[in-house]
DNA sequence: GTGAAAGCGCTAACAA
DNA sequence: TTGTTAGCGCTTTCAC
């Protein structure tokens, strides 16, 4: 069995409720008991256990992190930032995929529940946060637009949408596909698309829509793109995200067909791998930031109030 | 407050006791009681509380899972199939990164302690394993031979490192570089690299080796690599690992200079993304399930011995 | 078959 | 400034 509280009590010779206290930093202790303690749990190699501390209630020094997948980039990055962020709050982390499937997202929450988060951060983009009460946790949201009392941490999509149609216009195209890399119906308002729109319709393009599932496997996903692109001649195409735009340039490069391809999100990975795409970046590591920020002052300060919305530029690459 | 289970007792006019022998089906119960008890958890909505059965010593289900970086193709589908399998056998997990630094390890293996995970899995390079006693942890590594008596899940790298150069000589190459990505000496004896060079001796083919480090920045990367590649005129640059490959592909680019670059390690998003790179694919799906279903059986039968090595076969791509 | 009660390691009143 | 003690929610003997 590991070292416990009682040992080092005893080796300090002093009780458990002094050496609870040196750990913490709380209430008065001589110095001299501070240095005994700290001397005997160092000697035995003292780790607290945290599942004890979880229980009594506060402090798990947990937040809880959800994610679509780890599998894109976009997440990947995000989770990477966020860890390294919460860590310099000395809190840890625990990390749940759900594939934006509802049914995974509410075992996550569960899951977060019992292992006694203090908070959590959400970027799955099912509808469920809206429907569901939060036991009072705090919670933040990474692009996505809730309908409850919980801030959403974006970037400004519209303005995307409206740069890369710009960008698009710029090249003389006259025939554009917007595809969309969600049709589970949760990007219904989708903010890329109505800034993209808006360009085109206020110019002479002609635009076709379509939109695949994120869920489904990569193959799946190839094979509904060379179905939505078979017969068209777009002379351009703008998805919603980095991953589909990547795998429509897969797509066309096997059958020979090359319109200008964009994307959106701007990763560090994308964004160094194929240096060329044109796409939006959405400043990751600030936005990590500032939810970590955002939650633990409302963990620390429950009546902190946040705004509901904060929202950072949006920048064209290439 | 969460519903305890103490409520979900008096919902059921029972003791705690009997709630407790239903949720983990021990002991005998009367299927009529069993039934209370299940409407009462169903009606409350009741949850376990981890932490407190983490605190009671067994079952905390939860498994720690420690890797260099997500921002890695290879680790981050690794990771999804553990979590995926482990899920199956209603285990979860706690994630940490190290960046194969030894200080990040030591505070990883630390935290997972302290979190009372049942078992860990690694596959993080550092040799803090070899000098560390396990305090009876299970644990199982990824591709890493180490000292002790920790299992370790493989692929054939010395064979990969064969076919690898045998595809080289087989395009009439004359001069090959190899380039590791993994520089700190964790790789002294690296396999892949073995491999290579038993084919390319018996050769006619001049060799030359370079090393970056694993965890420096990608800018970092980037500029040593045109560092290495400066003057030299390689028609050939073997790296032991995709992202590396993938990146000097990028400096070659700029350079207008074009050997052949291969990779290795074969992720699934590798293969999409870059579909003619040429490269040495790990059955990353398998090695993930043949760890965790070790660890787990490991861990239900503390006498299970399990082989020291596991090896699985490495397939050239392309 | 079921309940009472001890105890897991820790925190936080409350006493001293 | 320090110690005593009552829980936190759950599992697990040991009685009944």
């Amino acid at each position: 069995m590991r070292v416990t509280i009682k040992e080092v009590a005893t080796e300090a010779q002093v009780s458990i409720a002094t050496v609870s206290r040196v750990i913490n930093d709380k209430g008065y202790i001589s110095s001299k008991t501070r240095n005994r303690v700290n001397n005997a749990m160092r000697k035995l190699n003292y780790k607290p256990n945290i599942a004890a501390r979880k229980l009594h209630g506060k402090q798990s020094k947990t937040i809880g992190i959800i994610i679509p997948t780890l599998n894109n980039p976009l997440f990947s990055e995000l989770f990477d930032d966020i860890e390294k962020h919460l860590n310099t709050y000395e809190y840890q982390t625990l990390l749940c995929t759900t594939n934006n499937s509802l049914e995974k997202e509410k075992q996550c929450f569960e899951l977060l529940k019992s292992n006694q988060v203090e908070g959590i951060i959400t970027s799955s983009h099912t509808d469920f946060l809206d429907n569901h009460t939060f036991d009072g946790y705090p919670v933040v949201s990474f692009d996505r637009i809730t309908s409850n009392r919980i801030p959403v941490v974006k970037s400004d999509n519209l303005n995307g949408g409206r740069i890369i149609a710009k960008r698009i216009l710029e090249m003389n195209k006259s025939y554009v596909l917007i595809l969309s890399g969600t049709k589970d119906g949760f990007y219904k308002n989708d903010e890329r698309i109505k800034g993209m729109l808006s360009i085109f319709r206020a110019s002479d393009i002609s635009i076709g829509k379509a939109a695949i599932s994120f869920a489904s496997p990569t193959n799946r996903k190839l094979a509904l793109i060379e179905q939505i692109l078979s017969g068209k001649k777009y002379d351009a195409i703008c998805c919603t995200d980095d991953v589909t735009a990547l795998l429509v340039n897969l797509v066309c490069t096997d059958m020979n067909y090359h319109p200008l391809v964009t994307g959106y999100d701007g990763s560090k990975s994308v964004r160094t791998l194929f240096p060329n795409l044109i796409t939006v970046k959405q400043p990751i590591d600030q936005m990590a930031k500032l939810m970590c920020d955002i939650l633990i002052k409302r963990i620390q300060y429950p009546y902190f109030i946040s705004k509901d919305e904060y929202s950072f530029p949006a920048t064209l690459i290439n």
